[in-house]
RNA sequence: GGCCCGUUCGUCUAGUGGUCAGGACGCCUGGUUCUCAACCAGGCAAUAGGGGUUCGACUCCCCUACGGGUCACCA
């Protein structure tokens, strides 16, 4: 039987970075061993629109490349596609309902009757009583005949019928085998109460198991904090008379030692909306985007990330080859992925190392594509209009290759191509000081700009070779003209080589903006 | 608090009784260099603590500490 593993997340409206990586965990496995990986969104709880909380989430694996062979469609309309659809539990509540009704006519289930007044009062005794509350139900000795007679005339929760005084046994695949007494597990709800439409939606635990089984789900890999109610879902699929599948906890994620998520994230910070400014970002969508921070998936695409390096980057958060490579190219990944070498340990998420994985994979990409990949952030940024004139375009070709290993990310070609493509210049203060704190070097640069006009061809070779004679012939260090002549021409301190910089600008520009920085 | 899980450089990790405890990010120093980036060479830095077991423990056992998860008609 070829294995079957799943990712299930309920729509929150975007697609976490933990969830992500239990995800291509599960994907990796099943892509490995040439098995099947399902999506399912797990919607039991409210149906908020469902539609648009799903489609982040769909976005977000579609972007990375994460496949799914079954699941919700990828127009995030609702509708499914898969032999076992719909994917989305909010459809299938009729199933879990079949299911809880048919344990109750077993026997294995029952309807409870205790208040909530009741069971608060329960618990509190219990802790007053420094024992543990293990919450049993009202009808747990009822014959099935009459529980089913009495659930028909009022439906409250149906609870499943645990066993006291028995161990339930598992072998986690990264934690180990794992074995805990009934004696400490509650009585778990498997349907709730009518909600106001008269539904008796399932909880999460039942609609899982349920699904799980009608699925043929062989291995449930899932964050670590649902260790803790696997053997409640174990015992489930046995009540079901299904075999449990096979489970693999895998750490959290933290940030800063703690878990992450999405509440105690910081917001943007001034330099991360100042960057997105600068992609061309107002202010009002900046704000309209609570999906964007560094906990989500579109936070780093927004960024010009590359998803794999995101990938690389999350595989290796938890999990490692042979402590030797980092760089972990996604074929090899899939091949070499298992369980049994995943952490134990949660890990940090760290997001210089994430920057430093992603330029490594930007070195791996050719000028052209890093163009291409380039040009939605100079469109944004409105650097460039919609359609890409040829003349426009090998310009860019100029600056993205002259900028080399400096575009780490793609939305850093603004930082390069604007000093070029925008017509007025704005001077950096700090820059423009430094370059001409020296009383010399205006005049210097009015020189050297008097060199520069006797360049032929003005290309960057040509010009490389004007700018270390004009230094060589003065005794001067190339800084003493290299700095004043970018500040006058780009109006920063930093960019690529300053031949290449010129050239691309033309002669008739340098010299005009060589002359307009003298008279500053 | 009960139950459960975890703990190797600042961070990600290798390691399964005998290693100078390895690699990577970051950091620092030097080199190269027209700034920046890149690149090259080097450096700093860890087995949470305490008991056992053993000729020998990072590795096995126990305790402590710390961190985390979970205890819902949330997922």
């Amino acid at each position: 039987m070829s294995i079957r593993t799943r990712f299930a997340p309920s729509p929150t409206g975007y697609l976490h970075i933990g969830g992500v990586r239990t995800a291509l965990f599960n994907w990796l496995l099943a892509r490995g061993q040439g098995g099947q990986f399902i999506l399912r969104i797990d919607d039991t709880d409210d149906s908020r629109n469902r539609a648009e909380a799903v489609k982040p989430i769909i976005d977000g694996f579609k972007w990375l490349g994460m496949t799914w062979d079954e699941g919700p469609a990828d127009d995030a309309g609702g509708d499914s596609f898969g032999p076992h659809k719909p994917y989305f539990q909010g459809q299938r509540n009729g199933k879990y309902e079949a299911a809880a009704m048919k344990l109750m006519a077993e026997g294995k289930a029952y309807p409870d009757y205790t208040t909530p007044e009741q069971q608060d009062a329960a618990r509190k005794q219990a802790e007053l009583a420094r024992k543990p509350y293990v919450h049993r139900g009202s009808n747990r000795d009822v014959s099935p005949e009459e529980n089913l007679q009495q659930y028909q005339a009022r439906k409250v929760p149906i609870l499943l019928k645990v066993i006291p005084g028995q161990k339930v046994t598992f072998t986690d695949h990264v934690r180990g085998r794992i074995d805990v007494s009934t004696d400490t597990i509650r009585d778990p709800a498997l349907l709730r109460a009518p909600d106001a439409k008269g539904i008796c939606r399932a909880l999460y635990s039942f609609a899982t198991v349920v699904d799980e089984a009608d699925f043929g789900i062989t291995h449930v890999v899932r964050a670590e904090e649902h260790l803790t109610n696997t053997p409640t879902q174990i015992l489930i699929f046995q009540a079901l008379g299904a075999t449990p599948p096979e489970f693999g906890h895998v750490p959290l994620i933290y940030r800063n030692g703690k878990k992450i998520s999405k509440r105690d994230l910081p917001p943007l910070s001034p330099e991360e909306i100042g960057k997105l400014k600068a992609c061309g970002w107002t202010e009002e969508e900046i704000k309209g985007r609570d999906d964007l921070n560094l906990a989500t998936v579109a936070y780093y695409r927004e960024l010009g990330y590359l998803p794999e390096a995101l990938i690389n980057y999350l595989i290796r958060l938890g999990w490692s080859l042979d402590g030797e490579q980092e760089i972990i190219p996604l074929d090899v990944a899939i091949k070499k992925f298992s369980l049994d070498r995943v952490t134990k340990a949660p890990g940090n998420f760290d997001m210089q190392k994430l920057f430093w994985v992603q330029g490594e994979y930007m070195k791996l990409l050719s000028t052209e594509e890093k163009l291409e990949r380039c040009i939605p952030f100079l469109t944004k940024a409105k650097l460039i209009g919609d359609v890409l004139d040829a003349k426009t375009r090998a310009i860019l070709t100029t600056i993205v290759d002259a900028s080399g290993d400096r575009i780490k990310l793609f939305s850093d070609i603004l930082a390069y191509a604007a000093p070029i493509l925008k017509d007025d210049i704005e001077y950096d203060p700090k820059a423009r000081e430094k370059a001409f704190k020296d009383a010399n070097a205006k005049s210097l640069l009015a020189e050297f700009a008097e060199a520069l006009k006797a360049a032929e061809p003005f290309d960057a070779a040509t010009i490389d070779k004007v700018m270390h004679q004009f230094v060589a012939d003065r005794g001067l260090k190339l800084n003493a003209i290299q700095l004043p002549t970018r500040v006058a021409v780009t109006g920063v301190g930093v960019g690529f080589g300053l031949s290449d910089t010129l050239a691309i600008l033309g002669k008739e520009r340098v010299l005009n903006r060589v002359a307009a920085a003298l008279k500053l």
